[in-house]
DNA sequence: TATTGTTATACTCTATAACTATA
DNA sequence: TATAGTTATAGAGTATAACAATA
């Protein structure tokens, strides 16, 4: 991350944003969060793409997270002891199992969400309406992804 | 993620490029270039923040890595065991070991920073003038943070 | 027979505690 | 005595393979 030269503002952009994720201070700020909601970093991992109430099959989820379908049913396992989340049976398919949150599974996500979206200290340095092209970047950017 | 009302501009920034961070694309990528490259995901990590030749003390990257110093053995055991980086004795303090790399590892480090410097796809949708105000705002975050 | 999810198992990642060597 | 690093060990996190139930 030094003195490189960069191939185009693009990649520099780019590994610059990695570095700043590279920080303690993001990094202490998810270890901090956890322990506040109980959870471990994969849970909240897990959580932050369970943002709707209806449930996503697990198998769904497993491509999501480009995982293994065993640890997704791990993952579910201990969302579900903290009540969390729980398994709902498909209507018409008895093998699928959709998962989605609880009413408390709601309240720990919007408040991982409030904590995890708190910008990293260096952002004070930027104007507020630099703050705003940098969102009208990012929603623009993100658009143009496969989520 | 979803439809939340972000309490500011800079914190739904901030949640758009995490949000970038948890998209397939991005995590595929680390693992193609792990693969490439014969590192695990931490050995890559770890990698990155030996950018400079002279050694580093291992005490001062269980610091940097906020881990545990047994654990920064066991990663720089990895390192080594690859042709990658090396313990060199401090002339004065014969307790202290500093880790640099070697010939080899500068040329994998370089790789690995040329992988993940690529831009996500999403990227394409900026403008070059886009890009360089990017790039600018998070040289203007980075100097702005404790590394 | 193919597909969804679980269980059993093993391998990787990471921390805690006890230890060795040097200061 | 205090500090740098290692070893032994244990606990998370994650995958592979064999399995049960449903389609």
């Amino acid at each position: 991350m030094g003195n490189d030269e960069h191939a185009s503002p693009a990649s520099e952009a780019w590994s610059l944003i990695w570095q700043v994720f590279s920080t303690r201070e993001v990094h202490g700020r998810l270890h901090a969060a956890c322990d506040e909601l109980g959870l471990t970093p994969p849970l909240a991992k897990a959580l932050s793409f369970l943002d709707l109430e209806e449930g996503k099959p697990m198998r769904v989820l497993a491509e999501e997270w480009a995982c293994d379908a065993s640890y997704v049913t791990s993952v579910v396992d201990g969302l579900e002891e903290r009540g969390i989340a729980e398994r709902r049976v498909h209507p018409t398919d008895r093998r699928v199992k959709a998962v989605g949150l609880t009413p408390v599974g709601v309240k720990v996500r919007d408040r991982l969400q409030e904590i995890m979206s708190q910008p990293p200290s260096g952002f004070r340095t930027l104007s507020e309406s630099e703050h705003r092209r940098l969102r009208d970047m990012m929603r623009k950017v993100i658009a143009a992804m496969e989520t």
